[in-house]
DNA sequence: AAGTGGTCTAGACCACTTG
DNA sequence: AAGTGGTCTAGACCACTTC
């Protein structure tokens, strides 16, 4: 690899198609041209607008996907993105008081819960005594404003929480565990990057298989540091921007 | 006319050509066929191997990329990746630090200082009085392994760090604006999100242009809460996973 | 000079959604 | 039935790196 610094620069070749069909959509899409939310054009009728074939259409609206102007709904078509969510992954505020507190719309969608072993790996991740000890696990889907923005998955060790499957789980988990089971929390570890959907999220989240995804996962200790909750969240990369205020210890 | 019982074998459409390489070259990588930071065959050898056109094995190619597997350096290639760095965007412990501590080697390198009129936006941002107060600008590029995983943008209030621009700045700021300048940060607002390179960015990180990056933005504020240093990082998507120890108040 | 990745064309077929 | 997005082919030319 080279040496920091010494690289010489070239003269700049003319911009690719697909980078000056990008910043044209871009350009339309702040002048305002597309509402948020609203419906692009076909592709072929883009391609048509552009002079230019569907491939390289799609690769400039490929970027635009990638920095979150626009997204896809699977075999429907591209959409203008509404603005980020803004999100505090520490969750000591709930996802539902978040996302309405910007003036969005937010639902919590229960999809399956069951009680089941842990796992060699979850056991270790949450510091159990042995992978066949009994957690719940429950899948859930998050919307915001109609839109499917992530699916989570949480990992709860039944001894602090006993009855937690005859609650109602499509709301907070956080303050549930907080006002039924007096759980509360004093730290947690966060792990984020950047990654791709699986098959499953991708059906649930209706995008398109292999799409890009934003990995958030979140293990929570409670009052005496005992492992308590593992939250897996996968977004849809273009419908968040982690926001933290960090207090720095002394 | 349809008889009855004529197809009924496709239960579930087979996986797109695409998935099943991406798929194969996974098995590949995760059987060591390749070894981290090694180069790829070219592009024309795996899409003969895989019976394919370069355009197939392209999509295969960048679904591996956003999924942080393997990396491309511009016009040279595909190569494997390295683990991702596990990083505190909190900048208590310094990249340097925190880099070494993981057994990687890691280099900052100062491309730019100078100082200059903050500019309305980062009047705003970093609560300036007006926007033709004096800032000092720095661009850095930062390296893991002789590999440039980010660019970094810091812009410092200068009635804190007035004689910064004769400090040796290839090396971690918060270390130098505590030792030099008596500088303790208290707090720190964070904002991170996944989004493109501009061509700045993926020109100096050697990337292709329209890269995917990992956006991550930290506002530092002083002992008496002054706002006093803004960074601005474009990662190598691939290259970091965030990580965060918090601490609940109470 | 040969080979590589980056870009682009001009088609095609399919499964799916919409009317 | 028509139109759409998802997938795929078989080429091509260029700028760049490597030899």
């Amino acid at each position: 690899m080279s040496a920091p610094g010494e690289r010489r620069l070239t003269l700049r070749a003319a911009q690719p198609l697909y980078l000056r069909i990008r910043d044209q959509l871009v350009a339309d899409l702040n002048g305002g041209l597309f509402a948020t939310g609203s419906k692009l054009p076909s592709e072929r009728e883009l391609a048509e607008r552009f002079t230019c074939t569907r491939v390289t259409l799609r690769q400039a609206l490929q970027l635009l996907e990638t920095d979150g102007l626009i997204y896809r709904e699977n075999r429907l078509g591209w959409y203008v993105s509404p603005p980020r969510i803004r999100y505090d992954p520490r969750g000591i505020t709930g996802f539902m008081d978040y996302v309405a507190a910007q003036g969005r719309v937010p639902v919590t969608e229960c999809l399956h819960a069951e009680r089941r072993p842990a796992g060699a790996w979850m056991a270790t991740r949450m510091g159990l005594d042995h992978p066949e000890e009994s957690v719940f696990h429950l899948q859930r889907r998050r919307w915001v404003d109609g839109r499917p923005v992530l699916v989570e998955y949480n990992t709860l060790a039944t001894r602090w929480c006993p009855q937690l499957l005859e609650e109602d789980l499509n709301t907070s988990l956080t303050t549930l565990l907080r006002e039924r089971f007096g759980l509360i929390h004093s730290r947690c570890e966060l792990i984020m990057h950047p990654g791709i959907m699986e098959q499953a999220q991708a059906d649930l989240l209706q995008v398109s298989p292999g799409s890009s995804s934003f990995y958030l996962e979140r293990l929570n200790f409670g009052e005496r540091g005992q492992p308590v909750e593992l939250d897996q969240e996968f977004w849809r990369p273009d419908a968040l921007a982690v926001v933290l205020d960090a207090h720095y210890p002394g």
